[in-house]
DNA sequence: TCTATATGTAAAGTTTTCTTTACTTTTGAT
DNA sequence: ATCAAAAGTAAAGAAAACTTTACATATAGA
């Protein structure tokens, strides 16, 4: 899987500390989320992408070996 | 988070071991999905709603506690 | 009623998510 | 060039996801 999450702070003009305080996890988690160290629980892409005002197949992509 | 898995197999017509094989996880996962036993992964939630025709918004609710 | 299929649940174990702390590197503004 | 903010990364540990096995219950049809 891979995600649009550093697109999406751009365009809200967030930090990768900002959109971890929001949705409240670690700022960590959110730079390894970018990074595709890991895959979020939905919980935290239903939050992420309400925060963004998207959907959260706009910002979570599948990928062929998912 | 709550969803409506349940529904979405009435739906389609599935039983919980069908739709575990077919985004390839154990009928129990399903099975404790359903009951809000826990938070599936965001490719989880991806799969289901792809197989299902919507949106993951469309499946699973965050909720007050989220 | 008997039987098969579907669902619920539990316990133990593995894997993955996510946190905390802490340090390094990058980037941008002055 | 310097300084601060932002991003990258790593390691150890806690918490949660998910598996396997196994058994109990429910439901519906023959």
């Amino acid at each position: 899987m891979t995600n649009n999450l550093k697109v999406e702070r751009a365009i809200h003009n967030l930090t990768q500390a900002d959109l971890a305080e929001k949705i409240g996890v670690s700022r960590q988690s959110i730079n390894a989320m970018e990074k595709n160290k890991y895959v979020p629980s939905t919980v935290l892409a239903l939050k992420i992408a309400k925060l963004f005002g998207k959907s959260v197949e706009e910002i979570f992509f599948l990928e062929e070996t998912d």
